[in-house]
This record gives C-alpha cells, structure tokens and sequence, in this order.
DNA sequence: CATCATCTATAGTTTTAAACTATCATATAT
DNA sequence: ATATATGATAGTTTAAAACTATAGATGATG
C-alpha cells in the first residue's frame, strides 16, 4: 500500500535533516534508494513534497502536512508494536468467557474478584448461556474459553475445575424431608423431577438420573433459573435437582425447603475449563483455571457438611 | 518497517472473512502469499494473532485488538492520501509569506481579505521582517515566499506586482512645504533625510537618494517603523522618505505633515512577488501574485492624485 | 467407511521492489 | 580555478513478496 511506512520514514528524516544525503545516511540506506522513495511517493501522492536544490531539501507546505501526518501514523504503529511486548505469557489480554447458568452466578462473583486481584491489566467479558448455546460460540470463536461439563464439548481441550453432586431439594412436608442424611436413588422412584428447558447440561442429568432411579421429569415447568426451579418446588411441584454450588450457595438459607445430597457414584458432574484444541492460548486458559479451582474449593469448604 | 501496512490489510482481510482463503482472494493476492505475511507479523510482533483450524481462521483477543489499532492506521493513510488529491492545481495550502515593514501593513489587509474570499481553504501566515532577514529566511525555507524588490534577492524567480514612487515627508512649516508638486532632486540638497536601520530596502534607497540629490542622512534616529520616521519629520527632525503605499493609506490624513512625491526616476521602487528558483509552487504564487496585484491597484487608484 | 470438499501449511520458483555502486550535473565556497 | 557540497540517473544485485503445486488434516457426504 502506497505510500509505505518506510516512505513516511525517509520523508519525516529528509523534513528533519533538510538533506537527502544525511537523511539517507540516518535511514541506513544509500543516498539514491532513498530518493527513489521520496520520489515514489511523490509520484503516488501526485504531489510534490520535497524542494530540492543546492541548498538541500526543503518541504514544500503540503510536505509538512504529510510530515505532521505520517508521524502520527508512525507513532500509532510504534504503539501497536508496543502492546505486544512483554504481553506473550502474562495475563493480560481481554478475552471472553462463557459460562453455563447453573454455575455462573455461584461462582464467578468470587472468581473474577480474585482474577483482578491476581492479574489487574486482566480483562474478561462474560457470556451466561445454556450448554448448547455456548459450545455453539466457543466452535464459531465468539467465545475463547466455557466453563461446562467437558464431556458436552467434545473435540475441545479442557481442564477440570471441580466436581459437583447433585442434591434434591424438597418443601419441609414432603415424606424426603425427614432427614439430611443422603438420599437413595430408589426413594426416588415415581416421583416428579423439575427440570430446566432444553438445552442445559442440567436437563440431561435430570433425565438420566430418572431413567435411572424410575421417577420421571415433570413437564409442568421448564425454566432457564434455578431460583425458580427450587421456588417451584418450595410450592410442592416437585423435586427440583440442584448442582452443589447452587445447594451451598442459595438453597441452603432458604428455610421453605429441605435439600438432601444424592447418594449415587453417577449423581455428579465435572465442571471443567474448555477450550478449543487449536487455541494458541492455553498458558493463559491454565492461569484462568488455578484461580477458578481455588474459588470453587473456597466455595465449598466455606460450609462444613 | 513491520508490521507493514499490507500486512495489517491481510490481517483486517482474515478478521471480516473468519478464512485464510477468502481473504486472499478479497486482496487479490494467493493464500500461501497471504499467510506468508501473517505469520511474519506474527513472528515480528512475538504474538499469536488467529488461531488456525478446520473452521478458519479466529483472531486472538490480541489479534482483535490488532485490528482495531490497524483500521484506525490505515484510516489516517487514507485519510493523508485524500488530502493530497484534488488540490494539486488550486491554492488550499498554508503557506508562509514574508514581507517588508514599509510594504506589509498597508497592503495586507486588504489583500487578505480577498485571498480568503477568493480562496477559502488557503491560509497564510505572514512574517514582516527587514529586507535583510526575509531573504535569509526565504533562503532556508522557513519562507515559502517574500513581498520584497527582487533586485534585493538574487537568484530567485519573481513577478512584479506594483511600482512605488519615493514621497517626501516635511512639517507645514519646512521651506519643501509651499507646494504639493513633486519635489526636484535638487531640492534635497544640503537637507537631513531620516532613514530606518541597517538592513531595510528603503534605508539602502535613501542613501542613494541621498548621494544623488547632495543630501545627507540623519543619524539621529533609526527605527524600524515609518510611523516613527513620518512623526520624527513632524517635529522637524529631517526629511522623513516614504514609499507611496505609505503615503497614500497614512501620511496623507496626518495634518501635521505635508507629502511630496520625488520627481526623479530612480525615485521609485518596484514592489514583487519572490520565490526561490526552486520552489515546485509556481503556480499558486502567480495566483496570489494577480489577487496582490489588484489589491494594490484598488489601493492607489482610490486616490485620486 | 471411503470419498470429496475445504481448510491452512510447506516447498520451490518467479517476479517485483528496494537496495547497492558508480557516475553525472550543478552550484557554492575557498 | 578547484574542491566540495548538493541531488539525479544508470545499471546491477539483493531481498521481499508474489506465484504454482502439493501436502496434511478435518469435517461433511453418499
């Protein structure tokens, strides 16, 4: 693209200078490639820029406008340069991160609180959506990393951040409600499960898990809140299935209800970091991850059940 | 200089297609020569700016933010292209016009006034300094051009704008003062003339002057305005010299003095336009030259002596 | 499950752009 | 007059950037 960079160069050292010669000689590059180049761009511009003459070279009032001009574009290209450096390894990019709903508002308000601490030029967006919607944006690139169960994504790298279990949470009337104690998956059995709508990560495992136990999955609601799913249930529609983070951090103050963890090896998911396998930005996902499972375990440990 | 302003093209090119291939086929060049140039900025910024993969090409958050900074580059290129087309021909530029104290205020304000009107987008800096000091200045090129005597500027190019005959300045009751015919050269004989500092034009012509007519010149005073020359005369002190143009918008309201023009033909002085020889703006000289021309032609034909 | 289409990367070659050296023309300064 | 600045020009060499052809990898398709 005319006129180049180099040319803008060779002008601002030809306006700086007054001579071709010491221009040249400052741009490290003969007397005549350099002329060449203004000329070039002279040619270009369709302007004459520079005066020459016994005296040197003088730059013509359009001259200096372009000086003026291109020093700003090479100030701006210096700039660009700039942000680059020192910036390969460290934490410091803008990036934007997508999170399923049943973890996001549990756990993120923690996390990225110590994400600014630890890295303050760190800078992330996110993206609260259902499992589909977001392994749709992490393949299409409108996300870089999801937090989600790994095993939704797949073709995509990943690093586990924590486990979940799945607790039940039912009114204080209901015949589950008598103790805190784990309850069996065959207590279960013909009992109206609450789900999410379609889509979820969640709504699979609830489906699963009454495929397994023999309840079955009310179609009364199908919501995107676990607020709701466990307000609903408060009012005696039926179990809701809640993912522990939600149970500690929400269900648990809430005196409406009753929630008893499910004893069963499968009644759990792993939430993990995923990322495209072809991501060039897996240090900085694996810094993201350490501050993440840190969080998590707070989280949990916080409440000595 | 990397990255070059192509290479920040191809870059933009893969940023709006998402694919390696479209966009080398949008910048008309071949793909390997189009990722042949990413990877150079790339390497040269110590970054990773698109992540490849069988889905196409997704930039970085980094390589977004290059982006960004790139668009706003190649806008100012753009931007310094345009302000060079359409305006090779007509006066739009600023340039630095010097000229002589006995010369600049009176002919100035008005021809600015019609240079703008005719030329709204040109503006002009003016530098009133002595003969001695524009020519310096014209000849180092911190003056694109001087209202001056050519004869003072050897070795330039110029074009004449208007003559200016030599007045005598007396008080009403100097024995010059009887008449308002021209004066004879060898009125002045044996008179004092009064004459500004070293290095003015009209301080050379009044020593002339003044070896021709057997005058002397005054060493009493020596100024760099007429206006003090003109009220030095009126308090007696001499015979002040004044040019026309001064004479014609000044002297001739002050009732304190009475103006003669001088009958000689070396009385007079030719007022041009001046550049170097070398200078690539011809054209728009001539064209402030004409507007110069008649400002000074309204000037003098206003009065009707 | 093989085939095809669609990505980008790599290798080797050709073309184009930009550099170099040497020399010229001109004007200023000594 | 001679030496020493200036930038321009000619011809050559080097380096950058383009091309063609092909490989490798993955996802979609019959």
């Amino acid at each position: 693209m005319r006129p180049t960079l180099k040319q803008m160069q060779y002008l601002i050292a030809v306006s700086e200078t007054g001579k071709f010669n010491e221009a040249a000689r400052r741009m490290n590059v003969s007397q005549p490639s350099l002329s060449t180049q203004i000329a070039d761009m002279e040619l270009e511009l369709g302007t004459t820029l520079v005066e020459r003459g016994r005296h040197g070279a003088i730059l013509t009032p359009m001259g200096e406008d372009i000086v003026r001009r291109a020093r700003l574009i090479l100030g701006a290209v210096e700039e660009l340069k700039f942000v680059t450096k020192n910036k390969s390894d460290i934490l410091t990019d803008r990036m934007r991160l997508g999170v399923i709903p049943s973890v996001g508002p549990y756990l993120l308000p923690r996390a990225t609180k110590t994400l600014h601490q630890k890295y303050p030029d760190f800078r992330m967006s996110v993206v609260e959506e259902r499992t589909l919607d977001i392994d749709r944006r992490l393949r299409d690139g409108s996300l870089d990393t999801i937090i989600s169960t790994a095993e939704d994504h797949p073709g995509s790298e990943s690093t586990p951040l924590f486990k979940e279990a799945l607790w039940i949470c039912v009114p204080p009337d209901s015949s589950l409600a008598g103790t805190h104690d784990p309850v069996k998956l065959q207590d279960l059995k013909g009992m109206p499960l609450l789900s999410l709508g379609h889509g979820h990560h969640l709504t699979l495992a609830i489906h699963d898990l009454a495929k397994q136990s023999g309840a079955y999955v009310s179609s009364e609601y199908e919501g995107t809140s676990l607020d709701a799913i466990r307000q609903m249930s408060a009012m005696g529609a039926g179990i809701a299935i809640l993912p522990s983070l939600y149970a500690f951090v929400e269900a648990s103050r809430d005196t409406d209800i009753v929630v008893r963890r499910i004893d069963h090896k499968k009644a759990e998911r792993q939430i993990s970091l995923i990322w495209r396998d072809t991501s060039p930005l897996k240090k900085s996902f694996e810094q993201i991850a350490e501050v993440l499972k840190q969080s998590a375990n707070t989280l949990i440990n916080e409440r000595d059940w």
